[in-house]
DNA sequence: CTGCTATTGTGTACACAGTCACAAACCGTG
DNA sequence: CACGGTTTGTGACTGTGTACACAATAGCAG
């Protein structure tokens, strides 16, 4: 029985190493632009778009800069084609299909939030291992066997699978996921995972923020009022 | 229209700066320590215990450091004492009261959802803005009217709150809370947020997680086998 | 064409999380 | 009682993510 926290935490970019956590940035500005190009703006600059991320503009451009030179340098950066080099970087430029593993609560959930789709993802394939489940269509996906992973992707390969089953047997899930050529998972189950090589899985464990949340709220910083600024978060 | 992404990135205890992924990863050995306890074990040392998180010794023992000495010098450290130290720095030694702001799909799931008390926390105070639903009873809990929130919250004061409802009006939703005496917050909806002072805000971007696997998925290290290890990841 | 302003991209400096390695402390054993 | 073996807690160091600051560049006005 083991885990990991770390697991990897840089990315390859070009043959550079690219920090993770500007992975994640991206997905900021992407989303802020999305909001600027509704709004009809065709230009912004660095400082105005990393003030609404509340990002330095260093940091904003350092971050692009890792992937390449996109800003016009008196005319800031094109609203419309950056969206389209953070999609592409993303690879979100076209609908992506996403794998889903068990179809209980929460994946009934996941099955019918249409924000996915918005983003560049769908959920396509869905797995259970329930018999009473299992040929049903279910959010007007058939769900498959488990076991006939391999199989089903096959015909209808998929990079990125969501878990939201049971912790029971979540390894042999994996391990099947991973032989079928899933690359990366993103999993809602606490439970401990042995992670294939080549694999990438990222843990959203929602008890785990709630507590980050309660160790912060009762461990406030001493002093509330010493060079506060009103912050923003994003999303 | 602003937003953030660092907005606070030290966390405090006794006055020393504690960093936030120290927090995070304490959740991570509270919940392996749970599985050792459960096991029967008592007594484990840190290069045990940081084996099954996948990080360093030296990290997990920095870690603790920061809070205290809690091991013994050559039996290392008992693990029902350990569990203990970790609930109370994380507030969960009792269970805590937690508030829900949106009873659609996502909030039904999370109310029916009974992982929450496994980990010391209890969804008891719930809101919406439907007139359709306020007032009714939704999984065993009343459904109040989010404008009532200051009130109902007079009465039975939560310090953490789950935003799962709409984007529209959303910086009305957390300012209302934050008058409220809420300190912390977990948001499911992508939009942006102005902070009020003294609050934090936890931002769960499913599709922003979807946008890193997918990146991580098409730009994966070149050297695939090359001083590679298996890794694990936990929850 | 020249000078002025403003922005991008990046070399450089800094701060800090993570690692190393060791002193101090404890235990068991002979 | 001494000693070798083992572990914790922590000072010192390193790697790396972020911030600063400036050179290079583009536009524009006169
Ligand atoms: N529901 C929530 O709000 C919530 C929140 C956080 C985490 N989670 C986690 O997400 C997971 C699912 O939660 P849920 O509430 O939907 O549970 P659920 O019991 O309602 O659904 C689980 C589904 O997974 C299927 N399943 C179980 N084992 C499987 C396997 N080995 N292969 C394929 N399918 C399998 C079951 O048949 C069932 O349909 C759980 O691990 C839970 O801890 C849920
Ligand atoms: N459903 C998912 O799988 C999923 C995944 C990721 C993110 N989200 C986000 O979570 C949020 C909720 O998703 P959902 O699928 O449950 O939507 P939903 O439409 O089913 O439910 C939203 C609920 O919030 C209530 N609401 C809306 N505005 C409100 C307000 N100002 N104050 C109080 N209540 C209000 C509505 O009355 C409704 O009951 C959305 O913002 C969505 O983007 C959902």
């Amino acid at each position: 029985m083991k885990s990991i926290q770390k697991q990897l935490d840089r990315a390859q970019f070009g043959g550079k190493p690219v920090a993770l956590q500007t992975i994640e940035r991206l997905s900021t500005y992407r989303r802020v632009l999305e909001d600027l190009h509704a709004k009809g703006i065709q230009y912004v600059y660095s400082h105005q778009l990393a003030e609404y991320v509340d990002v330095t503009p260093a940091q904003l451009r350092r971050d692009l800069s890792a992937f390449g030179s996109f800003g016009n340098i008196s005319r800031g950066y094109n609203v419309q084609r950056l969206i389209t080099t953070l999609s592409e970087l993303l690879g979100t430029s076209n609908i992506q299909p996403v794998a889903l593993v068990g179809v209980g609560n929460l994946g009934r959930t996941l099955l019918s939030y249409r924000g996915f789709e918005e983003r560049g993802f769908s959920l396509r394939v869905v797995f259970d291992n329930d018999p009473a489940k299992i040929g049903r269509v279910i959010a007007g996906r058939r769900c498959f066997d488990i076991r006939e992973a391999e199989t089903v992707l096959r015909d209808q390969p998929v990079e990125i699978a969501i878990l939201a089953c049971r912790p029971q047997g979540i390894q042999g899930v994996v391990d099947r996921l991973a032989a079928a050529g899933v690359k990366s998972i993103l999993s809602f189950v606490p439970a401990i995972i042995d992670v294939p090589p080549g694999i990438h899985i990222e843990m959203e464990d929602i008890s785990a923020k709630l507590e980050k949340l309660s160790f912060l709220a009762k461990n406030r910083p001493a002093k509330p009022a010493y060079g506060y600024e009103k912050g923003r978060t994003t999303m």
